[in-house]
DNA sequence: ATAATTACTACAGAATATATAGTACTACAG
DNA sequence: CTGTAGTACTATATATTCTGTAGTAATTAT
């Protein structure tokens, strides 16, 4: 098997950073429902990994028009590209955990 | 998709731990052949990274009989159950980066 | 006997993560 | 308007984790 480099196994090396593509998987979604959805994390965590996810480019950040306050964030494209990598995540830990 | 619960992304949470089982899958090796091979991890680093994968069961610690000093680490089953999932990453980065 | 190698560990400082509290703004009710 | 509640965060201090360096104890090689 090829080899993944430092920076690549370094994008997923980061537990909340898959929890937050996981649910963002499911839906769009706003700070504070991000906040409610994962439990145990800290605003000021969620934060720092949605700038570099920003970043990364694996997800947008994006003002909604109707209401000046909420901002909605959703996967990329490079995103989305992420989630078969999940997706094995659990048919190991179906098998193993 | 089904989610994939904290417990089950945490085993992966961690950028060493990808690398030692990725090293691992090429050949069983010993803790200096590791430290050379995995370059820029320190000694303590090795250390604490290798006991918790053994503790999760992902890898074997065996003495060798022929040599008292030698000790070698490989995969269990558990342990290769893993790759897959990097060769999702590969995938991933293959397309994205 | 001496030097090198093995597999680590101890310790201290650096880097990172997190909780708590708070800010600035908007929205809506009375 | 005035007050309460919600939004999306940020500031700061502390807690935790990581890492480098040096060193140890036990082989093995010369």
């Amino acid at each position: 098997m090829k080899k993944c480099s430092a920076k690549e196994l370094k994008i997923l090396g980061d537990f909340w950073t898959l929890t937050i593509i996981q649910e963002l998987s499911e839906g769009n979604k706003r700070f504070s429902e991000l906040e409610r959805v994962i439990s145990g994390i800290s605003p000021t965590t969620l934060a720092n990994r949605l700038k570099k996810l920003e970043i990364n480019n694996l997800i947008k950040r994006e003002k909604e028009k109707i209401d000046k306050l909420s901002i909605i964030y959703s996967l990329t494209n490079k995103g989305h590209g992420i989630l078969p990598v999940l997706s094995q995540i659990r048919v190991f830990a179906d098998k193993y955990l």
